[in-house]
RNA sequence: GGGGCGGUAGCUCAGCCGGUCAGAGCAUCGGACUCAUAAUCCGUGGGUCGUGGGUUCAAGUCCCACCCGCCCUACCA
């Protein structure tokens, strides 16, 4: 019955703070389906990571005067914080530049290596001529040859919007340094992705029906045009090539998305080696039983519907090449690719240099986090772009967290706890009581259905019909008039009371930080639902850094229905969401740049 | 250029295999109520479902074309 369920979360990049977009398309949903499955009785391992190897990060750590390990580690702490913030709750949220990422990086490219999917080939490429780095295509820039732009990009032209080679620019310049790049020969290693493109498509195959269909038809529509791809770089930040002759060389390193999509098997490896059971991460990826679910935004799907899959593939002996499985063991492909589309901000994209951006740790001094989630789980961008607008979150925070949700909480105990001081015993029940109480127990499975498909619009609505019911119910039963019939009166507090604490039960995976409350509202003891903290560890007595973890298990929150107890004395509530000023939304626009 | 997704009430969005699918929440307007953070409850108006064709007894729902937005297009991550 229980299930081990791997939730592998997207690797923010480690160049700056996370903003609301990157937290609505990856953080809040894969969170919402952890905290869900938890309570639903299964075994959850949530990992991730920052990303934190490539050009941009060493360009960007070269034009602060940083090391790119100095800059790697502002941000992995600052984005840390960030989803800590929020309430994520990861088993473990650690970074690509641990000796254990390394390793497991490593051993992955040796296993396609071996199996013959990896393979060496020599390739024209841009340099910078004064460090001898690549220098990516987007990077370069020049005079269009064909429609004569003077700005446009290596990839592409901005103006007539065709695709370039960069050698074809007209001079060409660096847009790191305005120096000419060089256009060099350079040994490279490539992944062999057409000798997968039959098993992925067995693979791919096999999820009709079950994934969302934008990743899926997306997926397999790449299938052929399968193009060997580029799994190193010239560049003396990131993994090493761990073969003789390279390992050594300062100048080729792996490609930061090949190691990136490691990260979620080496994560979990650390988190089992400091689990204290090594052997314990082999229950999610070695586990036929074993589910793993994958959370991104729609940028990355190529990542983990193709690229990934393919390397497990290939470490496992399955492509066209066959093989043996690596040291490691036979790896499981995703179960489910679940894919965000984008979160634009005031109908325009996020930019942070243009400062039309909202980032989460700003967001997080002046609003609570369960506000974000909320706004997140029920306007985010699920199945379609969506707009965040601030005065879009003032009516959804005003009206429905603080007004509908937060007001029924209050109503509900306040009145119980002014009248009788705790829980009232509930006598006979009317066809009215039952109706209500059996409406919100029914709402259990319907609500849980949706959060185990990944349709977290459906199941907040669904939850918050309970909410609507409830109130609807007090205002039917009105039992602050019949202060002459102190036993009727009990009886209906007594519904409204179980029907709040069934329906705090249901928004938990939504709102844990408001749920937690409510439970100790309630006479609950000790930890509802367990809350990530961060925690600092090192490697073998190295150097510290900051994970994300938390004691997730020990919450007692289930997703079952949970009898109150009549005689729990009650305090009056104080209330659970703060109701914003629509001021706020004239004084947060003004913080936009335009 | 090629591929994918989206374009549904003022706003934010649901609508799987074609036939109570023209919806929800908020906002508007009218009423009720006072336990509660002036919260809640009842009622109400509002949409040629991007445009133009087509298939069908029947189409937001299938097909074609076009327009707009977003994503990918393999050296951004």
């Amino acid at each position: 019955m229980s299930q081990h369920i791997l939730t592998a979360v997207a690797w923010p990049y480690a160049n700056g703070p996370r903003h609301i977009g990157h937290v609505s398309g990856f953080g809040v949903p894969s969170d919402v389906f952890s905290r869900y499955q938890r309570m639903a009785g299964n075994k959850v391992l949530m990992v991730s990571g920052t990303d934190e190897h490539g050009t941009p990060i060493q360009v960007q750590a070269d034009k602060e005067g940083l090391t790119a390990r100095q800059l790697a580690d502002r941000y992995n702490r600052v984005i840390a914080e960030d989803l800590t913030g929020l309430g994520l709750s990861y088993d473990l949220f650690t970074r690509t530049t641990t000796g254990n990422h390394y390793a497991v990086a490593q051993e992955i490219f040796l296993g396609l290596y071996k199996n013959g999917y990896i393979f060496p080939k020599t390739t024209m490429g841009a340099i910078s001529p004064s460090t001898g780095r690549t220098l990516p295509d987007r990077y370069i820039e020049g005079t269009c040859p064909i429609c004569g732009y003077d700005g446009a990009r290596g990839d592409q032209c901005d103006n007539c919007g065709n695709q370039l080679d960069p050698i074809d620019l007209i001079n060409p310049k660096s847009r790191i340094n305005g120096e000419s790049p060089a256009f060099v020969e350079t040994e490279h290693f490539m992944l062999d992705l057409p000798a997968f493109s039959e098993a992925l498509g067995t693979w791919l195959q096999s999820k009709q029906g079950e994934w969302r269909p934008n990743v899926l038809k997306f997926s397999l529509n790449l299938l052929g045009d399968l193009q060997p791809r580029a799994i190193s770089r010239d560049l003396d930040w990131g993994v090493p090539i761990p073969l003789d002759g390279w390992r050594d060389r300062g100048d080729k390193r792996l490609y930061v998305w090949f190691d990136a999509v490691i990260g979620y098997l080496s994560a979990s490896i650390e988190w089992a080696k400091r689990s204290g059971d090594p052997d314990a991460w082999r229950q999610w990826w070695q586990n036929p039983d074993a589910r793993g679910y994958y959370f991104m935004g729609k940028d990355n799907i190529v990542f983990h519907s193709e690229i990934w899959p393919a390397m497990l593939l290939g470490y496992n002996g399955e492509g066209a090449r066959g093989g043996a499985v690596g040291s490691l063991g036979k790896l499981s492909l995703p179960s489910e690719v679940v894919s965000s589309e984008f979160l634009t901000m005031e109908g325009r994209k996020f930019s942070s240099s243009r400062q039309i951006v909202i980032y989460v740790r700003d967001f997080l001094a002046r609003y609570s986090a369960d506000a974000l989630r909320y706004y997140i789980a029920v306007a985010g961008p699920e199945n379609q772009d969506t707009d965040f607008t601030w005065s879009e979150f003032v009516n959804r925070n005003n009206g429905e967290l603080v007004a509908a949700w937060g007001n029924l909480v209050n109503r509900s105990i306040s009145m119980a706890a002014k009248n009788f001081g705790a829980i009232p015993e509930a006598g006979d029940l009317t066809d009215a009581d039952r109706a209500m109480l059996e409406l919100s127990r029914n709402a259990f499975p319907k609500v849980g259905a949706e959060l185990g498909r990944s349709r977290f619009k459906n199941a907040v609505t669904e939850a918050f019909d309970v909410v609507r019911e409830a109130n609807k119910y007090l205002a039917e039963q009105e039992p602050w008039k019949i202060k002459d019939d102190p036993e009727r009166q009990k009886s209906i507090l007594h519904v409204a009371l179980q029907v709040v604490d069934d329906a705090k039960t249901m928004l938990t995976p939504f709102l844990p930080t408001s749920s937690n409350k409510i439970f100790q509202m309630l006479g609950g003891e000790g930890v509802w639902t367990g809350m990530p903290e961060i925690r600092e560890v090192n490697e073998d007595g190295g150097p510290d850094y900051p994970v994300i973890t938390g004691a997730y298990d020990e919450g007692a929150a289930r997703w079952e229905h949970r009898p109150i107890q009549a005689g729990v004395p009650l305090a009056p509530p104080t209330p659970l969401f703060a109701k914003l000023d629509p001021k706020i939304v004239d004084e947060e626009l003004a913080r936009l740049g335009d």
